[in-house]
DNA sequence: ACCTGAACACCGTTCAAGT
DNA sequence: ACCTGAACACCGTTCAAGT
């Protein structure tokens, strides 16, 4: 006789995975308790348990992952190339989720994610770039901003359009434009 | 006896105002058609009557609310100047109403939007600029990002907090970052 | 033409109860 | 310790009905 599989149990990391999925295929408005408890099939009271904060919390967990990145600086030692990396990892993890880029905007930076800017800032100074904290300022603004206008005209923002996830043409114009953005630093 | 003053007519215009000051007070999430109709006098399904689409609909009309600017080109013939007034406009009308900065980040340029979008490209080829589209997008890219870096700083996200709309120190970032995406973008 | 009331299918969250 | 079921106060939206 075939046997009982044991269900999974139900974990923070398991619930928070569930949660980035339906948000990237369905959209953060049909996000919700009781649909993410379907997926991982159990009733949407059993997340509470998992998650202190309830939805709210989940959200903004959902928002740190995506902003929590890092960057090794061995082989950078030019602030220009190092300033690069972090942008382009800052990057590809706001696009590998796009249905909670909303959050990662709104939210502010905590645990993790605000340790990765005071990294990204540290490893700015020590490669020499004079004021860094105003340069990660710059840098993630640009990040945040391109990520956002290459979601809006890929036509995301309707979760029914397909998302190319290595759009060439997008990859050109944000590495235009943050060459410019670290010409500029660079000058000033 | 004191007359039944005839209570103001719906309008779209209305509607959009009182969605504006419920979203920036209270947060997106508190933004409901219920209780929008509660600050209009009159039951939230009224609002289906001038609002064809919805909320969904309104939603959009909302963020073409603070993505539409326009700039007066005379007296800024170098497209340095230009640029940066259209950069002031597009930070000032996103920092007028932070609540719904999630939603003009997300949604695709519509209608008025769209066609600020045109203007801005167009007025920066005529004053002399190379590629005016690249550059258009990497300073959309900038003014949503700082916008949204400088909301998170100031500790909006909750609505619990006080707002300072005239905030000297993002100004200044803002000038910092803005000045050394242009000078970048002239060497290009 | 414009608004209302009742109704329906959903939400987030609590709490006592089960195992 | 972990999950469930029922319950409560809300949602968005429809539709027939009122004026």
């Amino acid at each position: 006789m075939p046997a009982k599989r044991p269900p999974i149990p139900l974990s923070r990391e398991r619930i928070i995975d569930a949660a980035l999925e339906i948000a990237d295929a369905q959209g953060l408005r049909r996000l919700t308790m009781r649909r993410l408890g379907d997926a991982l099939q159990v009733e949407a009271m059993a997340i509470y348990h998992h998650v202190p904060g309830g939805k709210e919390a989940l959200l903004d967990a959902l928002a740190q992952h995506v902003t929590t990145v890092s960057v090794d600086p061995a082989g950078l030692p030019a602030w220009r190339d190092l300033a690069g990396a972090w942008c382009r990892a800052g990057r590809a993890a706001l696009l590998a989720h796009p249905g909670v880029l909303a959050l990662a905007m709104t939210k502010p930076p905590r645990g993790s994610a605000a340790a990765a800017i005071r990294e990204q800032t540290q490893q700015l100074s020590d490669a020499g770039l004079a004021d860094a904290p105003a340069a990660v300022r710059a840098l993630r603004s640009y990040v945040f901003g391109s990520v956002a206008v290459e979601l809006q005209q890929t036509g995301w923002a309707d979760p029914r359009t397909e998302h190319v996830s290595g759009d060439p043409e997008g990859d050109a114009a944000f590495e235009r434009g943050l060459s410019a953005l670290l010409t500029g630093l660079a000058g000033s």
